[in-house]
DNA sequence: AAGTAGTTTGAACGAGCGTTCAATTTCAAG
DNA sequence: CTTGAAATTGAACGCTCGTTCAAACTACTT
């Protein structure tokens, strides 16, 4: 059983489904549909004051739910945390299958990377860091994220050595440029206003353009 | 008063100082280097639990000292994560204040400002993150922190307005930019492992040339 | 209308943690 | 040795928050 899509599914219980609250569609899987729901709010609430820092009742309140009711949809509050992690690795992997398959060169590739890694970060997790509060996870979690988060690294370390390897970056440490790439990426969520002058069209291009630029031969 | 050194002085109680445990000397000043010890203990557990995972308790054993006895050098948890944020922007603010009286060149500037950046952050904060657990300050505290934090984003972008002015950057929006470089340095201890493979040395100048080389005129 | 599984709720419990404080210990000075 | 202020301690308090659960509610089925 592969690992993609673990977010929604969950061990679900027998029988039919019902609706939450304030809707009335017989659909069957509206359980999956509530879960996102709950892990959105969790992970805005997550964003804005930590995991430690977040309580139940703030993720449920900002659904008009009680917080009681949370633990129909998840085990307790560290499954929440890891399915929001699950949620966003999920994205992330499509992301690393999409680019490998594809036939780009690697500065095309990288710039496929960073700007959809921009917007999958701002418009679908809107504005919720990746591998935050990590040490909040239990070991099996933890064990489990850290792979997954791996196989992302490795993937841009692998397109940065490529383009080495063609002669269209300049010879460097892969590693360490992967983490400077990352880390300008991953900080945006701090400084980011959807509001704001610049919306994630932009920043996307710009940034590729920069971390793209500082790469290159001369 | 300035608000620079803000972290040991405290508000001195009255009469002479005596000495925290196990040493005896008579310095009259000995309170403030056991506030700086309790400082480095909260940054260290800071990072690696947050400021909401993080108890007092873990802070004070890691001094053998007990929780209750660190009240009597600060007001409360807020207090001391409001003097290590206070500790490090003092680290900063200095660099700031060297470079700008420097007469060195725009990319110079900017060299000085990043290595020296990482080299604070990794050897004399060990890893602590800046701007992090912002939101757990108050909001007197809050406004304080970002203040400065705010002068010295506005010293980074302003050095790279200097050098697009100069021709030797190339044209661009010096936010966005001053954000990238920021994220790129400020997520380095989330990575970073004393005994690894890289030193802060190697950080430090890999990092500068990579992102001042995004910049530059083709 | 009654039955039933799915869902929601409110209240309660219990643990953990920040904070306080009176009592105690430490140590230099007289 | 005695004194007294500085520093430390251990115990206690109170509050917050994660978690549990029996009861209530909803809406589809028969």
């Amino acid at each position: 059983m592969g690992t993609r899509q673990s977010i929604p599914p969950a061990p679900q219980q027998a029988g039919r489904r019902r609706r939450p609250r304030a809707r009335r569609v017989p659909n069957p899987d509206l359980r999956t549909s509530t879960r996102v729901d709950i892990l959105h709010s969790a992970a805005r609430t997550f964003r804005r004051l930590g995991y430690h820092g977040a309580t139940v009742e703030q993720i449920a309140n900002a659904l008009h739910m009680k917080k009681g009711n949370l633990y129909y949809y998840f085990k307790n509050k560290e499954d929440i945390l890891f399915a929001c992690h699950q949620y966003s690795l999920d994205r992330l992997m499509e992301l690393v299958d999409q680019v490998e398959q594809s036939g780009l060169t690697a500065d095309q590739k990288l710039r496929r990377l960073i700007v959809s890694f921009v917007h999958t970060i701002l418009d679908e997790l809107h504005g919720t860091a990746l591998f935050l509060d990590l040490e909040a996870l239990s070991p099996a979690h933890l064990k489990t994220v850290i792979v997954r988060r791996d196989r992302f690294d490795r993937a841009v370390r692998q397109v940065l050595q490529q383009g080495m390897d063609a002669g269209v970056f300049r010879p460097g440490d892969p590693k360490l440029l992967a983490f400077a790439i990352l880390g300008a990426v991953n900080w945006i969520p701090r400084w980011y206003a959807p509001a704001g002058p610049s919306t994630s069209q932009d920043i996307a291009d710009r940034f590729a353009d920069y971390l793209i630029a500082g790469l290159r031969q001369a």
